[in-house]
DNA sequence: CCTAAAAATTTACGCGCGTAAAAAAACTAT
DNA sequence: ATAGTTTTTTTACGCGCGTAAATTTTTAGG
């Protein structure tokens, strides 16, 4: 490390003897200079640890090298997860991911859009807060800043939505709570904060029908995203009641559930597959606590890896092909029966 | 909201009939223009939804309005909590939060930490890795960033530190288990990321000793933040060879405790204070689902609303008094016993 | 070694805004 | 109305870098 401090670019080509258009051409892409010049440059950086000045570069720039992540509640490991393996991916392109959490509130969601706008990212990655989201404002977004949709669709709005097959998903579990024992009824909040909620509720019905049974309902009153707090006391008062019709729970998603093993717990109701148990209890998500759940908690895993992947790489070809602002078909993963000891 | 779209400052400034100075000063801060021109600008910032471009502001700017803010695992509902509490603090203060997390791995801390450099924020929340960090580095960020380190105390780095009495929590705890039952072993892992965990352990055997007890581990190995895991792996294994010597477990944190509980589940060993139960467990922090595992945790809860608030208002104290770069005394929150049914 | 192609240099302008200094205008109080 | 103060305007420069065009240098290929 040398005492002489490097300002700007102009030093900074100057001691790697270099001009500063060509420096420049360099930290944008470093594979278009010459091998020669390349390496002159990178010596220089290793003995004057010299940064270009994001501020400056981005000014000069129609198109930044941030992708903007928002999740609607980070305090949920599910959404940390995914935030993860999406900011990971980002870095490998060479972009920088700028992460935001909407917290439960639109208010807040659309604070954060504002926020994007001014910083002019080359693309957004966005779970949005769904049923409370600003739909005229996502909209609106959507068509100016490229995006990506995740985990929540909000009907009409985006043209590109990747996430979760929330009919095959609630099918499967359906069916092979069926097989294996008594029919589930569903546990679920009343007015559920997410779409997905919605669509495994319908297909919940449809599922039952099919297999020539009545669909029935535990709903829990409660609004927010602390979901474990509102399925255990919906869970206190349905063991209070004797509500719940069967000895199968399917829980609209794992936060609930793990709520609702909580209030059996304390309720002394037994759950699992073992003899002397009255309840099954199953979820949806595979929440990275399902495993620790007591007992462990049997759902249906959602392919956190294969939905990051495809949002990225969706994303990037809406970058590349600028004009491509035709709706395309929504991406739909498939989730897999994860067997624990619950159901 | 009328057709005209205003580029920047110099054609907004005309659309509102001022003059570009002005309206700079306006943006800078809202107080400093004539109560009049401020309602002119403030009729035209509704006409024409105009925003200074952020870039350009901060080129010029040694004083950037950005907070980063720092946390060592987001993916940790604990860190997610207190993160959004900082974050909405900073909000309210007017400056820009910008959340990074190093996702447990010293090589993205040190990323994170450049790329914060180049940022020029006004200021910087950071919870560190721990034992894992680059200490020099950290060092050297702290000098020349205004720098509060909270939750994690790196010994010797930093000026200010927020974080919790460790010493105080487990002596607490220690006390509490002892008056009601035996005295607990330790629960932890052989080498925590967390230099929160080794003042734990010395808490621990000192309280023994005052109480004339002799201090017990039971070590678990691993390495890495996925702290469930390892205590459900460490806790099978233990109950396997039967290595808790008494009938008490302290964890060294709750996500410890957590896989403990999963495994005493999975092992039949019954957890609690009723008669027919054989073990009682108990950890450290008051995590967001310590609540709902079975049975509910007894902790020691970390009052992550003082952290918070403390850590900002300590950010913006250093802020302002910008030569006061010499150490000032640890702050340290106490904990609270949050009794459950777990011991 | 010569020529064509590729890469680097020189020169110059612009981005959007901060900010300083001097002049003009708008207030305030007498 | 006048002097004094505060605010706004005018003018001008600079920040650090992107980028275009014309020129020079370097490299590759025969």
């Amino acid at each position: 490390m040398t005492v002489t401090k490097i300002k700007n670019m102009e030093e900074f080509a100057t001691v790697s003897g270099l001009s500063r258009p060509t420096v420049s051409k360099f930290f944008n892409d470093p594979q278009s200079v010459r091998p020669s010049t390349r390496s002159r440059i990178e010596e220089a950086l290793e003995r004057f640890d010299y940064r270009p000045n994001i501020y400056a570069i981005n000014q000069n720039r129609q198109l930044t090298k941030t992708i903007g992540i928002v999740v609607p509640y980070l305090a949920d490991p599910f959404f940390a997860e995914i935030a993860r393996n999406l900011e990971t991916r980002c870095i490998e392109e060479g972009y920088s991911p700028s992460l935001f959490s909407s917290h439960g509130r639109q208010e807040q969601e659309n604070d954060i859009l504002e926020t994007l706008r001014s910083m002019k990212p080359a693309g957004v990655l966005m779970a949005p807060l769904g049923r409370i989201s600003d739909k005229g404002l996502v909209e609106r977004f959507c068509n100016d800043v490229p995006t990506v949709l995740f985990d929540s669709k909000v009907e009409g709005v985006g043209h590109v939505f990747i996430g979760s097959d929330n009919m095959q998903f609630t099918s499967m579990m359906v069916e092979y709570l069926n097989r294996t024992g008594d029919a589930p009824c569903f546990f679920e909040m009343k007015t559920p904060a997410n779409p997905n909620a919605r669509k495994r509720r319908q297909a919940y019905i449809q599922a039952m029908e099919r297999l020539g049974h009545q669909p029935k309902f535990v709903q829990v009153d409660g609004t927010g995203w602390e979901f474990e707090e509102i399925g255990h006391r919906g869970g206190m008062e349905a063991i209070s009641h004797d509500a719940f019709e069967t000895s199968t729970v399917l829980c609209s998603n794992d936060r609930l559930a793990i709520g609702l093993l909580a209030a059996c717990y304390q309720k002394g109701v037994r759950v699992g597959l073992k003899k002397d148990c009255h309840l099954r209890v199953a979820g949806h998500d595979d929440h990275p606590f399902s495993k620790f759940t007591c007992p462990s908690l049997t759902t249906v895993a959602q392919d956190y890896s294969a939905i990051a992947e495809k949002s990225v790489r969706r994303l990037f070809e809406l970058i590349a092909g600028e004009s491509d602002t035709t709706p395309s078909a929504d991406t739909l993963f498939e989730g897999k029966l994860v067997m624990r000891d619950s159901a």
